[in-house]
DNA sequence: TTGTATGCGTTATCAA
DNA sequence: TTGATAACGCATACAA
């Protein structure tokens, strides 16, 4: 039952738009009145009104502390009357700096980056900074390219996701003349700031927890691979291989994107060439709910006769049948984190600790449950 | 098994971060060579190494076809050479428009608007446009806000999420001085353009088929319950009370988001309270994929004691076991479609079709396949 | 604590 | 087609 309607236009409206009207009357005003159409207040205005300087005005709204009492009441009234709002683009012009975060992701959707993204973007609604999300598509390239779009607009601070950019990118962070936090993973050579965990140990701590339970044909799934996954997977071989469990054919990797389909799909690949499997360690969530599905369509017991593992610890883990066991990471608060890092680089304050570890957490589940 | 490592500080570095390093020595210049640190090469700079005037620089960077071969070339040359790139802050200042399109979307974390922000930007990427990405937290005053807070920045294009805005909020959209583009939903009175699809006409064609393939007490099961969720909500209940089939008990809705957990819970609550059940719309995929879980884990057959229809056809419906029937809807292009048409209206060519209804897609799968 | 002069880098205006 | 001049709105430097 589909339903895509012909698009139908609107009853002949002109060419005009709405918001092109106002130009209209505006001829022959002769007043070199600003070139603006809008005639916002502007802070001269503002002066005006409150009998002041301009630069009075100014201070009184960005460090209220060094304007008396007295101006501030008056100018704050004339603000309020005009319904006066200052102008980023003026202010960034003449103070050289923006008040924005330049965010870099690799992915939107990823819900492991619309969580960091999110706890940024919750750590600074309150203040005056605007942010600047670019989205890299898991690839340096287009991170030196947004990097190079960033960088003229003089951004406050700079988060960036990962610790594997290219030698032009890493330049580019550390030319930028402010703040830099990289986040998600922990490394040796911050650019200037991190917070995240360690993927290898996560990955390690994953596949000794199955070894431990007793399974001993552990297979990894890993699509998409990038960086965090690569470090993942080198934590299940370090587990493996110290037990004396690895084999290469238990390996089952992919370049292409990470979805629940390409995880039953991975599975059955990986079980086609080790009939013998006995758990699967997943590069993420997705992939374990789908190999979770072709357990069930397969008519495979889990725990049982395949133990499953994921990484992030979704919400959908703790809920599925039988419950997943996962590697929990604080996604969320990695993103606030990198926030208060770099707001209190801006105040002069950087913190004691420019690189830390949040860690994370194995939950055991049903999954495992042998 | 936690690991979360006590957080550790770099072995003693000064106090002195290195991106403040530089302003170290510049202390007396003489020279009043501008406050800015950094030098970066100006567009007066690039028009004397090209022997022109700065607004022929301006000119040839931004409409090519308006200065003479010649010039060109040379002016091209010495912005190579020199490394030039426009400030987009003195630029927004001189002209009074920013190159920034003003996104503003609900959740960060929805899958649904992750990707209609990932049709955004990946349409934008090309182009000199940034994004200013704001997320109201389905509330209309957050909205409001963040549209106060855009205003002066005067951005090229608003694209809003929904139609629900508050008359404050509306006004603000008419008064933005820029094409409007409100996504994701259809109706009456667009504040200028829209591109969505009918969430009514959803529901209802999910409600219909359940009913035709012979469920009889089918309940509506909605989380977060935002406007579109109200519209699914009225589209089943068209279908059942046409059916003769509506029953006030069979909708259980909570104003708490939605998540797969969730699903599980409202499903238990909705079993109890109308134990005849032999069926649930839900309110979207998360929800369906949690009413899924508990049959399992209640040995509750799917379909034949209970059908499962779902919204929005995330991957995973696909590949659950069983695959579970879902309303499919066209995120991403819709986000495309979006800048398309604010482009469009950008350059003066406003699309004929104001109001673009993409629709949607009824998937029939194994949870409805009785 | 407050104000004055000036610059920020770019584009609109208008004339050549 | 090209250029000189004047904004754009605000903040820095310095003086009062």
């Amino acid at each position: 039952m589909a339903r895509k309607p012909d698009e139908h236009g609107d009853k002949g409206d002109d060419a005009t738009a709405h918001w092109q009207k106002r130009s209209a009357g505006n001829k022959a005003l002769t007043k070199p009145r600003s070139r603006r159409g809008g005639g916002r207040p502007t802070i001269a205005d503002v002066a005006r009104k409150a009998g002041v300087g301009a630069i009075t005005v100014s201070r009184a709204l960005r460090d209220p502390e060094r304007v008396s009492e007295d101006l501030r009441r008056q100018i704050q009234a004339a603000v309020d009357e005009l319904g006066y709002v200052p102008d980023p683009n003026a202010r960034a012009l003449a103070s050289a700096r923006a008040e924005v975060f330049g965010v870099l992701v690799p992915s939107l959707t990823n819900n492991v980056f619309a969580e960091v993204v999110r706890g940024i973007y919750d750590s600074l609604s309150d203040g005056p900074f605007r942010v600047q999300l670019g989205n890299t598509h898991y690839s340096g390239l287009e991170e030196e390219r947004l990097l190079q779009v960033f960088g003229p607009q003089r951004p406050a601070a700079l988060i960036v996701a990962g610790v594997d950019q290219t030698p032009t990118a890493r330049k580019l962070l550390e030319s930028a003349g402010c703040p830099v936090v990289q986040v998600m993973e922990t490394g040796p050579n911050p650019v200037d700031m991190l917070v995240g965990f360690s993927h290898f140990e996560g990955g390690r701590a994953a596949t000794e927890h199955m070894i431990e339970v007793g399974y001993r044909r552990i297979g990894f799934i890993g699509a998409r691979m990038d960086p965090r996954s690569q470090r993942r997977l080198a934590g299940y071989r370090a587990a493996t291989e110290a037990a004396g469990l690895f084999d290469p054919r238990l390996v089952t990797t992919t370049p292409v994107p990470s979805s629940v389909t390409l995880g039953r799909e991975l599975f059955r690949d990986a079980l086609a060439k080790m009939p013998t499997l006995d758990g699967v360690f997943c590069n993420n969530d997705d992939i374990a709910l789908g190999v979770l599905f072709e357990c069930h369509r397969a008519a495979i017991a889990v725990p049982k006769s395949i133990g499953i593992v994921g990484f992030n610890d979704l919400d959908m883990m703790q809920s599925a049948f039988p419950s997943i066991t996962s590697v929990r990471t604080y996604r969320y608060e990695i993103g606030r984190r990198s926030v208060a890092m770099a707001l209190a680089a801006i105040a002069g304050k950087r913190p004691e600790q420019r690189v830390v570890d949040l860690g994370f957490e194995l939950i055991r589940r049903e999954s495992t449950a042998r």
